[in-house]
DNA sequence: TTGTGTTTTATTGCCTCC
DNA sequence: GGAGGCAATAAAACACAA
């Protein structure tokens, strides 16, 4: 519980000790040793100035709560100087006086301050201190906000993201098939070759292809790997941006032939198609990264408030743990 | 009526700007 | 250096369930 019940009479010298400035005067209790002289307190002009606002508004609360019986006079003021100070809360309408006013302009200038605190019969203090817990209050609801716009903003990528996802598991399976098929006419056409020129040799024809194959063949093997790729730019992003350049068929292949590394591009999923091709021929030397599985993608956080720490952990995994520099 | 959570008013201390 | 803004906090007022 934030509030307590103590206190009051600390309030009293709480109060006395601590104005600061020349507007520092904040409760009635310092307005009374003015009252004499100043208009800012009871019957004043000002007060007149906000009774019409009052008025217009058909109220018919009174204007100081905590002079509902001003009436009486003395009795009343003797009652207030001798009871402990006590917080008082602002009217309904003036309340709704400053609401309008921090519509219009959230900041307090000097002037208007003097004005809105004649117009309410408040001190101008008090006024500056509502202006300024108005300003904490909306800013709070500003980050509500701005957090419900995240947060939907985030589900709809996620939900893209995801859709993404599968989409890359049906292309990866279809590659992986023209892959088969691909490799399945090189062995036809390998073997008929070998019966035409009658060749000894006996060693299995995927170990073969891989041996034999020439640069060119494998940047061949490659091109139709990649080709798929262009099926729809939208898909070709998918391998760009996180997967390897090469289907599954093919890494086999390169790995087969002993190759256990290849050349490749980073992780760099959050950088545009531009970044990535500045980063990675300008910035990075080639380096060395194990055959991804699809166990090494790890799934999008469930929850917005969990992405962050994904981003980057997933970051560290692929990019630290998942590769090594030549 | 009372205990408890929430809201509002006000203070304090620090920072920035002129 | 003084004025004013802000964040953090205290404390009074208020709302409301049990």
């Amino acid at each position: 519980m934030a509030g307590g019940t103590g206190g009051s009479n600390s309030n009293l010298s709480v109060l006395l000790r601590s104005q600061r400035g020349p507007c520092a005067a904040s409760q009635p209790l310092e307005s009374f040793f003015l009252s004499g002289s100043s208009p800012s307190f009871l019957g004043s002009r000002s007060m007149m100035s906000f009774e019409d606002v009052h008025q217009a508004t058909g109220s018919t609360r009174p204007f100081f709560r905590s002079f509902d019986h001003e009436d009486n006079g003395d009795d009343d003021l003797d009652e207030y100087f001798h009871q402990p100070e006590k917080k008082r809360r602002l009217t309904v309408d003036q309340v709704q006086f400053l609401e309008k006013s921090f519509e219009l302009e959230n900041k307090l200038e000097p002037e208007r301050k003097i004005q809105l605190a004649k117009d309410l019969g408040l001190q101008p203090r008090q006024v500056a201190i509502w202006f300024q817990n108005r300003r904490a209050r909306w800013k709070t609801k500003q980050l509500e906000k701005d957090y419900d716009v995240l947060q939907s903003s985030y589900n709809s990528l996620k939900a893209d993201c995801d859709n993404l996802l599968k989409e890359k598991e049906k292309l990866k399976a279809e590659v992986n098939l023209l892959n088969d098929k691909l490799f399945l006419k090189e062995k036809e056409k390998g073997s008929s070759e070998l019966s035409d020129k009658d060749a000894l040799s006996q060693e299995p024809p995927k170990r073969a292809m891989a041996d034999s194959a020439s640069e060119g063949e494998v940047s061949k093997i490659s091109t139709v790997a990649c080709k798929q790729e262009d099926i729809s730019s939208a898909k070709s992003d998918i391998f760009d941006s996180d997967s390897p350049h090469y289907a599954d068929g093919v890494h086999s292949s390169l790995l087969e032939a002993g190759d256990s590394s290849y050349v490749f591009e980073p992780d760099q999923s959050d950088l545009s198609q531009d970044e990535e091709d500045n980063f990675s021929k300008s910035l990075l030397p080639p380096y060395v990264f194990p055959k991804l599985e699809d166990d090494d993608y790890s799934d999008p956080p469930a929850s917005f408030e969990d992405h962050a720490f994904w981003s980057w952990s997933s970051f560290e995994d692929h990019a630290c743990g998942g590769f090594s520099w030549l």
